[in-house]
DNA sequence: ACCTATTTATAACC
DNA sequence: TGGTTATAAATAGGT
């Protein structure tokens, strides 16, 4: 069954409303979505403002769209606002426009990208300065992980402590009586649980059960290992 | 005969320069091609800014750009959009800022400088990146040295015929006697140049005359040496 | 809103 | 930047 189908439209305004408003709300959307695959794809920031027929807006951007349209100003602001910013305010803002577009060099090239300008003795010092910052956040993650490492140590010792005090208490229980036994529980679980988060005191459990690498006095020592590693998030 | 062709794409930032400066100005034809249909098809205005990653300006509307945003504006803002240039300039002078600032906290961080505010996550972020940069340095780096060094590797083949040529001219010399062996000799150098660029030739004068550099075979080693020197891939 | 024959857009290559 | 071709995506017209 030949379903009528598409035949080739030339671009002119539809006369049937419905169909102009189907036609409107589909190419809309598959506008916008093209807007933002190239902004995706290309690493660019974009507006897209429509006012339909009827006056309805509607708005799409990379970011937001009044920071592109201010962007956008201050583009065009230069072309066709000589009004009287003074030359001084002009030349500020000339120099200010140089050094982002500087600095957005220099990051696009820390980037591997926009490179031709460089010789072999320019690409060089790049590579020096750029292995240079990486080891410094390299050291940095480290440091930070290792303190993360010591703080989880420091909570599992805490852990283990409380555990070890209620297992006492689980034991006393088993060989003696009832009630008394059963307060004197509550009061040591409340004892060993200050200074630590609830948080942290649901953790306690699967940490004991399952991550061994808590158990020993070595938790520094075994995710120091990790450290070397490359690991994604 | 497939040629290669299109394949499905996955809307990611592409990470082949070139490729992605292609890319930007075909689809940003297409949008504004859409854009512009749209606008026809059911009379509705339009504005399309985009920045790329360069920061270039490409703007596009039914009407004016700048009567489209006004026109946004007064449908969103409520804000005093009295022609106050100072008002205005004063805002772009401060959203410049802004942005130099933000820049300037990007190129530290590359740097692995002010990263206090970023947790492990971003840290790994940030190491992943620069990674990335740096390894599209090391690779333009490789391609200038590689190419320089079949230059001088040609080069070096050139003058090493041309002396050996030149040497045996000596030789003769050394035998015959003296005003005919002159002569001799100027045919034979002119032989000696058939093959060779005027701009070979030229420069061969100027390295037998005074750049010593070029009449060994070092520059070519030195720099295989630094091909071999360690970096990270 | 869903469906599909066509038209368009476009990725990879020159 | 512009041109080519096979494929992917958009979409006109119908249900």
């Amino acid at each position: 069954m030949m379903k009528t189908t598409s035949k080739k439209i030339t671009i002119k305004k539809i006369d049937n409303l419905p169909a102009r408003q189907v036609t409107y709300s589909k190419r809309r959307r598959g506008l916008l979505k093209k807007a933002g695959e190239l902004s995706v794809l290309c690493d660019c920031e974009f507006a897209v403002i429509i006012f339909s027929a009827t006056g309805k807006l509607c708005e799409s951007s990379s970011s937001r769209t009044k920071d592109v349209i201010a962007r956008y100003e201050s583009h065009t602001a230069n072309v066709e606002r000589l009004d009287q910013p003074s030359l001084e305010h002009q030349h500020n803002h000339i120099r200010l426009r140089k050094e982002l577009a500087d600095q957005s060099r220099k990051i696009r090239q820390m980037n591997g990208e926009d490179l031709e300008g460089l010789n072999i003795d320019g690409l060089q010092k790049l590579e020096e300065e750029i292995e240079g910052g990486l080891s410094r956040v390299l050291r940095t993650k480290e440091e930070k992980i290792m303190i993360e490492i010591l703080a989880l140590g420091e909570k599992g010792a805490e852990l283990r402590e409380a555990n070890y005090r209620l297992r006492q208490e689980i034991g006393m229980l088993s060989n003696g009586n009832g009630n008394r036994a059963g307060v004197a529980l509550e009061s040591y679980v409340s004892t060993a649980d200050e200074g630590l988060s609830s948080e942290s005191t649901t953790n306690a459990s699967s940490c004991f059960s399952t991550d061994s690498s808590l158990d020993d006095d070595s938790p520094a020592d075994s995710l120091s290992l990790k450290l070397g590693l490359p690991y994604r998030g």
